[in-house]
DNA sequence: TCAAAAACATGATATAAATCATACTTTTGC
DNA sequence: GCAAAAGTATGATTTATATCATGTTTTTGA
């Protein structure tokens, strides 16, 4: 999926050319979405959509990180993945159910391009370009699902905290200071890596000791990348 | 996806109407379709393809059933899915990666309908429904994968089992006797499960005692479904 | 700006499920 | 048709990780 520069105000509305939908469609229709997109606002904690709700729209994201998750009883959460600028959300909406089968919710403040499910449906049916990267991006969200299926049943959690710092690495890249570049309570890399807070602690704790990270409150740095991808290794 | 009826004859080839790709495609086209597709013929426990092998082409289920799974080490692995006639196998490599990320195996006779991947690619170029089915199907089976993510990490395993017996019994559906319309082994039901063959077979035992479900050999009877359903709920 | 809530930090304890061990039975390939 | 391999069956033991409990610090919003 595509990245967006560095424009994170919460004023500025999408520009008609960095998101999903406008970067797969031809110059021309770019009046025909400004007509129908609405900008929508989340601040920090809000709910975009819940698992279970009618599936109305595509959301895609102009600025800001959401955590796409799946909650359990109402204290456990498995968050799926990380979504920010040129992501797309709600899409699952496309299947058979026409419902939400997970919930968003944004991290950080998010700046949404909308669309009626309804005018991207019919988008879908004169944009072939669309269809197909649609259809791509599909691809490859499936394998990563796949991928951390298999994860969470054969690792043990410090494997998979490891696989999880460098996934976030990989995902927000890293600040001028060396930091992984996304600030997460510790909360949520739990209910990511698919672990209870407590656990996430004392192998983070584990690795600061052995030298593999640092920590400075919500930065965390990768000290040793090399020693943390052999943790995920089968042994 | 769409279901076969009963010919299993392993010896009768695809009759270019019933596969995911010739259902999707117009009549008119079914002669190149047929002049580009190889009949391929799997026994019981044969390999379709193996996770990092290059992805080199669309595999089309016309008849026998196949497991797809994740390995970990040698004796580890998840078993993601299982396809059936009218089913689609290999697509995942029209990803990043051109490369399978899953095995696929057959765990009966299987024939299969195999077309290389630049045919494919270029049927999807011109054929614009085929492309919006291709992306339907994946809509579900993402779904599908973020569902049983979740249930890994949140579900107990009797829960699991539970939900899996269930699952087997929607897609497979039930013999005439009543049974599960799936001969599998305890192993494979374990895998699909995400546990071990042991803890399998305790909790199937389990069920056994509580008269939810009944066996005989490989022959699996669920006899209280509710009871079941309840099991997989949240408590 | 102050009270309440959320997040962070850690030790103690419980337990679900994996692992190990062993034997019997059925299937498969030569 | 028989040997080897795969699958089935079950008890005993270990262990990784969740749960519980409690206190501190930070953030938030009224």
């Amino acid at each position: 999926m595509r990245l967006l520069k560095n424009n994170t105000s919460s004023k500025t509305n999408c520009d008609l050319s960095h998101c999903f939908l406008c970067s797969n469609s031809l110059p021309g229709w770019q009046s025909l979405i400004g007509a129908n997109r609405k900008n929508l606002r989340y601040k920090k904690g809000a709910t975009i959509f819940n698992e279970g709700e009618e599936a109305n729209g595509m959301y895609f994201i102009y600025s800001g990180i959401v955590k796409v998750h799946r909650r359990w009883g109402n204290q456990k959460e498995l968050i799926i993945r990380f979504g920010k600028a040129g992501d797309m959300l709600g899409y699952r909406g496309l299947g058979d159910e026409k419902k939400y089968t997970v919930s968003a919710t944004a991290i950080e403040p998010v700046v949404i391009c909308y669309v009626e499910l309804a005018f991207f449906e019919s988008l879908l049916q004169i944009n072939h370009s669309l269809t197909y990267q649609l259809m791509q991006c599909y691809a490859n969200e499936l394998q990563n699902a796949e991928k951390k299926m298999s994860n969470l049943v054969h690792m043990n959690v410090k494997a998979r905290v490891a696989d999880t710092l460098l996934a976030l690495q990989s995902q927000f890249g890293k600040s001028k200071e060396g930091n992984i570049d996304i600030a997460l309570s510790r909360q949520d890399i739990a209910a990511f890596t698919g672990t209870t807070y407590e656990t996430l602690f004392r192998t983070m704790q584990e690795f600061i000791q052995d030298k593999l990270i640092k920590i400075s409150g919500k930065k965390i740095f990768v000290l040793k990348e090399k020693k943390l991808a052999e943790l995920t290794q089968v042994q």
